[in-house]
DNA sequence: TAACAAAGTTATACATAACTAACTTTTATG
DNA sequence: CATAAAAGTTAGTTATGTATAACTTTGTTA
């Protein structure tokens, strides 16, 4: 899995939350991720391909158990490293969110389990709701 | 400058230093990165288009200062985030050693910086040398 | 319902970065 | 010093991921 394909499926997974009803389109794709349409529809085509999601042709895109199953994680290791960035080492809001967009793709398990023990410690500790 | 160009100019810096007086060859550098050597001696001449090494073909290779300010500072993020994984979080030094060859690549300057002082700041107040 | 706008796709191209195979140059050794 | 091994390069291939241009399909609206 590539952190490409990562963002394709989390940006999927966010814009479907967003509007409920409305199926997600390469065109809502495309301004999310500030791509070309062709790009997103290339993307698609080997999302789809790998089982992560489904598309006709000119049809809505839909992310299946296993995309939606991945795309979750990777939002949730999202939210959790721009909180860790932001609560823990004072980073400003933009650059915690720029950096745990990159960061999402890249830390170990490990890491991951670590830094959210380490985020939960330290907001007990504040008796705050992070 | 990309992750994989950082990753040669570290490599050559690290190598400069390990063996002081022979020049870096095609040879170290492949077996370093474990690349292949057409891989290397395609990213050495890109780099030295950009001015960030010297190298003469079947020569040593050489970092410019611009190549070892860049190398140099890689590399100082790279063990500042190593240390913070191991000493902040308890990531296992393998583990912390993976992510921080991934991380100095990406994080912003403010992340590096507030990450530094944190790390400092635990450093003091348990009076260890890190 | 015809025509136009919006959406989507296809074809093609480019950049990065890796690889193997084959070749050249350099170095070491018998 | 001739030859073999090691080092390095060149040429060509592959994979990913992006783009533009041109085309097709779909939807809207006058």
């Amino acid at each position: 899995m590539t952190a490409s394909a990562e963002d394709y499926l989390e940006a999927i997974f966010i814009l479907s939350q967003k509007s409920k009803n409305a199926h997600v389109r390469v065109t809502d794709l495309a301004s999310f991720l500030a791509v070309s349409k062709p790009s997103v529809t290339h993307a698609v085509g080997v999302l789809k391909e790998k089982g992560f999601l489904e598309h006709e042709a000119y049809g809505g895109i839909v992310l299946t158990p296993a995309g939606e199953s991945c795309a979750a994680n990777v939002l949730r290791r999202h939210n959790m490293i721009q909180r860790f960035l932001v609560h823990t080492l004072g980073v400003s809001k933009e650059n915690a969110e720029a950096d745990a967009c990159r960061m999402e793709h890249i830390l170990s398990a490990e890491t991951i389990d670590k830094m959210y023990a380490y985020l939960e410690e330290k907001t007990m500790q504040a008796g705050e709701t992070v």
